[in-house]
DNA sequence: GTGTCTGCAAATTATTTGCACGTTG
DNA sequence: CAACGTGCAAATAATTTGCAGACAC
């Protein structure tokens, strides 16, 4: 698993230090998580790691595209591992954030949106705020 | 014209101050804004206005629906005059933001994501990221 | 008149930078 | 060993707060 992430620093022309591994485990981990989460979870693995370190190197990432920054209403960008497109469920009582798989249609659909407005479109974003499974449940 | 926006404030229960109504208006003239060029809009009209005076209004007037954020990747919140949903072009080269009408089906669509994983949708926000045409005209 | 709002200055919080040293490839 | 990355401390930027006076209603 590290294995993999070792690689994955690598051919993304990055310097695989136990830093990096850490930061994007602890995201893999996690899922979606901001610089201060990312930060107090690093230090348990990495009591050295400097707040700063966790800035720069997250910088970097994002610009390596090996993460992408969720920005957020009301809370602080959240990042996560990139990957293939999906969309966001949002809770706005917890504050957590579960990937979903967005449909052919609805993609189809933002690219026509595009389109009639002359606009080159290069990614969506869709958002869904409201309250989560399990804390509709309490 | 103004008179709207002091009604509009008056219905929300906020005193309309002079400060306030030059904000409403130089976010509804722009369409979107961050807090810097609200600031530096309203000071035209407005010199002694301060920042600190943007920031408080801001909150409470997104605290009151009357505005509302649009958090953005890779750069400062903007804000809108609260209306009906809409979704937004976002250009990667100038920033400008564009609003568009999204289409009954996609807000199906999203009703059934949330739907089919326990999620209680409460509003859903559709960014597009791409070049805008006058971008593209260049 | 009174409670809310403003402007200012200071406090806090968030992010970036410079640099000496350590590590990766 | 060369380039790049780290940690620390200091610098900047962003946002919030406290408070005295001003204004809306």
């Amino acid at each position: 698993m590290q294995e993999k992430i070792v690689n994955s620093l690598k051919e993304h022309g990055l310097k695989a230090t136990p830093q990096r591994v850490t930061i994007l485990s602890s995201i893999d981990k996690k899922g979606h998580a901001n610089i201060d989460e990312i930060f107090n979870d690093a230090k348990v693995s990495h009591p050295t790691m400097s707040l700063a370190t966790v800035y720069k190197n997250v910088t970097s990432l994002v610009e390596m595209h090996l993460l992408k920054e969720l920005a957020l209403t009301n809370e602080k960008s959240k990042y996560e591992i990139a990957k293939s497109p999906h969309s966001h469920l949002i809770c706005k009582k917890c504050g957590h954030v579960e990937d979903i798989m967005l449909s052919d249609p609805l993609a189809e659909n933002c690219n026509r949106l595009a389109n009639s407005n002359s606009f080159k479109l290069e990614e969506f974003e869709l958002n869904i705020y409201g309250i989560c499974k399990s804390c509709l449940g309490e």
